[in-house]
This record gives structure tokens, C-alpha cells and sequence, in this order.
DNA sequence: TCCTATTCAGACAGGTCTGTCTATTTGCAG
DNA sequence: CTGCAAATAGACAGACCTGTCTGAATAGGA
């Protein structure tokens, strides 16, 4: 093991955080198969060696950029404050919003991915079950303390109108997806 | 203009559809830039001569697939029984349902090719554009005809619902689904 | 200063991609 | 039978793909 710890170990290696970053921004923004690996190591300013050295192949670099993702999501919502069932469902669903009006939204990253990797048995799609089991948990057992009596039925439509308002952010009018966010909200919930 | 009408003439040439039909399961259950020409030639037994004959490039192909999944799209639901707008919503959601317990289920079409498409001015994307304001219209319309204060949103959150539910099928349990259509509409819809 | 790990540029292999072209064969209409 | 339109097999070009490898340059810690 490491008596000092080098400046650099502390964090990622830049290499390696360049070419996740570059790989994130052109993974999401054309798509995973459209993006050969001599793109990403020309923007990324890196030799080849040095990102095989990172990512042992291509596919793992897909999987560090889902997992990133996935991770970011979860910090999100764990940075959320502390506050009662109901406006706690209305923070994670509003996290929709936030990422909707920002701009340069091409639609749900791990619906994009999924789309491209259609073996149910890959890495890439199992981060994906992971994701979608973990986002359907929390708003699960938000609903079963906000007293839901059907807290897993309503957690599905919670988790698939997120799905289609990130799609209809991305194909149909983005400005409109916020107010649909509430509407949907008052309309699915059922008040006990 | 023809004086008679030769026996292949009547339909498409064997050739175009044996080519059509290979590229629509190949694009739907591996996706669509997973699949060279190469590929589909071969499966389809046709010549590469043929298939350029046909088809200027790949891209055309791809373009007549996501359109005669619209095609069949809508000839199913001017196919439905004319009924009562409720029953009609149900009916039309109902497809839902259908597609996805029949199996293989790899996700919705427009959604998955949009993941791969991501110019909006691309003529994919146009046509999958066509058909979201076609799928939204035939709701809000019958959202209106029964009376829906605010028929336009109510159908934007169908339409996510749809759009939601379908990649559930595809990511989740797809045998959940059918209850859980039915359960969106119980709670989408307002009662006037 | 030396050592070790990292990074660098880029050639290379082997395969696949789309699209073009040649030259032959098939099949039907007149 | 003749002629034309369409289909055939398959080579080919040029680009791009992932992944490997060589050999040199760089930089930080002991």
C-alpha cells in the first residue's frame, strides 16, 4: 500500500478524466456506436496507448460513462434537503425540470444507451437495471411513507412518465415539459 | 402510364420487401447502425446490386422502415371500432399492451432510431416527429370530444406515459405493463 | 541523480463499413 | 424468338473501426 499519497492519486489521473469527459459529451451528444475511440483520444488530447492503458476496450469506457452518469444522478438526490414524502417526490421529479430547460438535452442517457445495446446480459445494461431499480426504490418508499396504498404501482408510473417527459424534452417541446412535471404530479398521486 | 398491370406489379417487388422485412427485424432487435448492408443482404438473399437499386443508401432504407412502422402504426388504430371516446382512449393506449406481451419487445421503434439520429433535421427524425404530433393529435382530439377542459396537456401525458410504459416493457417486466396502462388511465384522465 | 511509471505520436494489423462497378443470368412481354 | 428490365455473384475502392505495439519523451519521488 501507499505510505504518501502523490498529488496527482488523489484524484483520477487528468488522462483518464479527459477522456471520460470527452467521451461523455460525444457519447451523449451523437451517440455511442457514431464515436470511434480516435475521435475521443483527439479531443481529449491523449495518446491511444494511454487510454487503452485506462480502458482496457471501448465498451468499458461506455460502461465508466454510464456509471458516471448513474452516479451523478444519485448525488443529486442524496444532496436534496431533508423534507416531507410529498415535497420530497416533487424535488426528485423536478430534478427533470432542471436538467430539461438547461439546454442541449438529447434525451435520457440510459434510454439512449439501452437503445444501443439491446443484450439484456451486457454491463453496459445491467448498470442500467441497477439505475432504474434504485430510481424506482426511492420513489417507492417515498410513496409508502407519504401513506400510498399502492406505493410500487404508483412508483412504475412515476418512473415511466419520467421516462416519456425526458423523451418529449428531447423530441417534442422542452419548455413544456416543467408544467407537465406538475400537472402529472396532482394527477397521479393519490391523495389517501 | 401502364396498360396492363404485370402480376409483381400489383405489390412491391419480392426483392424490396424481402429487404425491407430482413432490415425492420434486424434495425428493431440489434439497432440500426449494429446492422451493415452487408448483413442484410445476405439474409435477405438478394444481390447488392439489387439492394442499391432499390435503395439509394442505407439511410433510405432506415427512412422506409421508420415509415412503415408509422403506416402500421396508424392503419391499426383507423382499424379500431368506432366506440365512445373513453373506450376509444382505452382502445388506442390498449396497443400498448398488445405489442408488448406478444414478446420480443425490444423498446419503441421511434424511440430507439431517435437515440441513433440525433439531427433533428434529418429526415428520420422528421418522420418520427410526424408521427409524435399524429399519436398526440388523435389523443387530444379524443380528449376533447369527451369533454377534457385542458385536452392538449392531458395528452402530452398520455403520450409520456406511452412513451414510458413502452421502454418499461422493454427494460422492466413487460407483464406488468397491461395494469399498469390501465391504471394511468384511471388517473389521468379528469372526470369533468 | 536515478528510477519508475506515465504519457506521447503514430505505425500497423485485421476487420467492417458504405457504395460502385463488371459481367452474367434470369424471366417476362411482345 | 427477341429484347429489355431486373436480379445475380462478387470484386473493388476508400474510409473507418478497435486494439496492439514500438520507441521516445516526460515528470515526480527516493
Amino acid at each position: 500500500m501507499n505510505t504518501t499519497v502523490s498529488p496527482t492519486a488523489s484524484g483520477a489521473s487528468t488522462a483518464r478524466r479527459r477522456l471520460l469527459d470527452t467521451a461523455t459529451r460525444l457519447f451523449y451528444t451523437e451517440g455511442i456506436r457514431a464515436v470511434g475511440v480516435d475521435r475521443i483520444i483527439a479531443e481529449a488530447g491523449v495518446a491511444k496507448a494511454t487510454f487503452y492503458n485506462h480502458f482496457p476496450s471501448k465498451d468499458d469506457l461506455v460502461l465508466a460513462y454510464v456509471n458516471e452518469q448513474d452516479r451523478i444522478g444519485r448525488d443529486a438526490v442524496s444532496a436534496l434537503p431533508e423534507q416531507r414524502p410529498p415535497e420530497m417526490i416533487a424535488a426528485v421529479m423536478g430534478r427533470i425540470s432542471e436538467a430539461v430547460v438547461a439546454g442541449g438535452w438529447r434525451g435520457c442517457p440510459f434510454l439512449n444507451a439501452a437503445a444501443e445495446y439491446p443484450d439484456p446480459k451486457s454491463p453496459v445494461r445491467q448498470a442500467i437495471d441497477a439505475r432504474r431499480a434504485w430510481y424506482h426504490g426511492v420513489l417507492r418508499d417515498l410513496l409508502q411513507a407519504d401513506g400510498d396504498p399502492t406505493p410500487s404501482v404508483t412508483a412504475s408510473l412515476l418512473v415511466a412518465l419520467s421516462d416519456g417527459l425526458l423523451e418529449a424534452a428531447y423530441l417534442d417541446d422542452p419548455a413544456a415539459v416543467p408544467a407537465l412535471v406538475g400537472e402529472a404530479l396532482k394527477r397521479l398521486l393519490v391523495r389517501p
